[in-house]
DNA sequence: CGCGGCTTTGATGTTCATCAAGTAAAGTGG
DNA sequence: CCACTTTACTTGATGAACATCAAAGCCGCG
């Protein structure tokens, strides 16, 4: 969790976050920002926490969960390099009501949170900026989660799969980041059933699978699965 | 579906978006809006429609709906009086992805998108209120499918029951706004399971029904089937 | 009156979770 | 480095939860 300021003339989140300033407020805001690296498996914030920073995952890979009623785990997304992952509550709550876990090594642009809402009160074109990622943001989710409710656990499984290798990793042979509970989590089923659905797949020709390694053969029938499963 | 200038004296929405708008801006904005009538069962707007207007539901109620990629027709979200129903896809997309009908004769607050976009950029405190209300919409709606999704058929029932007594008639009894099979599309599961469940509380006396009148009898069995089912 | 949509119940089979038991892999302390 | 513990993975058997199919009654509407 070490802390030093960033270099922005590298920083990817630029031209996406940037685009409504001018040099002199992208040096203030840089002055004001700072990076922070978590490790893989380590806790960025917790279910309860206060919400202070405005965070922006700029490389790695997290997850956000939360614990249902019934205590279930549940993986509510995964976010990828400049996805927000101060979205839910930031705006809406003083804590967070889910937490975020490093999966891989990853690091963070984090700003005050008072700082942010006051620039979003002074600068229309971020407060436009930052409305459309917000709103694509929660469209995303909303619509995912819609998706796999309708979805049989075949259906589930190539959802799953297909998201790994075309939204995240885009490679159709990549390395699983998850184990397969936690896929479990993240689309509402058991670890037996995810393994047994694999196996299935694997059977069919559809996957190759080595450990968390996994190689999609059948890309055709994998989307066919997906749409009509 | 007719039009006439809102009497903004009398409007319960004033105090909500207005918030931080001056006497000025008010009678600016007022002046731009149109209220528009639905009669129960017509549509505002379907799945693929542009989008030009930004609307507010100031009475009755709505469902928002879509279809899924396997031809199941899947209900996203009632709202209610006060709600945002230009949620989804308004800052992301431009054209909506989910269609919206009256369940009762309903009318709407009708803003010219473009315009209000443009009164964000102007109006910081303006844009922080929107940035409010669109992220506890999307919270609202993300959780009750995550919720839903980690419940079994009787929680399910029980959950919904309890959000049409207490989140939107006030009452624990209340006559049933939708059909069977709306209440199926809404939880994610069959018309015939919704009505064997009814059955089922209504034989454990939870419920009295008649027709489309419900009457919640053991509110708190109700509630823990909610927690725990 | 007849048609279509909504409601209800029963019978049936599929899908899925749970339980059990075993193997493999990965971390832990001596 | 090895014994030990824990966690992840895997498969099978079983029963519960759920969808599907079928049939019938009800009601509103042209």
């Amino acid at each position: 969790m070490e802390k030093s300021l960033c270099n922005c003339d590298n920083c990817d989140l630029k031209v996406l976050f940037y685009n409504s300033m001018n040099a002199e407020e992208i040096l203030l805001m840089c002055d004001k920002k700072t990076e922070k690296h978590y490790e893989k498996g380590s806790t960025i914030f917790q279910e309860g926490d206060e919400i202070k920073d405005f965070l922006y995952l700029k490389t790695g890979l997290v997850k956000l969960h939360r614990n249902g009623p019934n205590g279930k785990a549940q993986i509510i997304s995964f976010a990828k390099p400049l996805d927000f992952v101060s979205l839910l509550s930031v705006f809406s709550d003083s804590s967070y009501n889910y937490s975020v876990t490093a999966i891989e090594n990853s690091t963070f642009c984090c700003f005050n949170l008072d700082e942010i809402k006051q620039f979003i009160r002074e600068n229309g074109n971020f407060a436009m900026s930052i409305i459309e990622k917000l709103s694509k943001s929660s469209d995303k989710i909303i619509l995912e989660s819609l998706e796999i409710r309708q979805k049989h656990l075949r259906g589930r499984i190539a959802y799953i799969l297909l998201y790994f290798a075309e939204k995240i990793y885009n490679n159709y042979t990549f390395d699983l980041p998850v184990s397969r509970r936690e896929i479990g989590e993240l689309i509402s089923m058991t670890t037996e059933n995810v393994i047994r659905i694999f196996s299935e797949f694997r059977k069919d020709k559809i996957l190759k699978i080595s450990g968390h390694t996994i190689e999609i053969n059948d890309i055709n029938k994998l989307h066919q699965i997906e749409r009509l499963g």
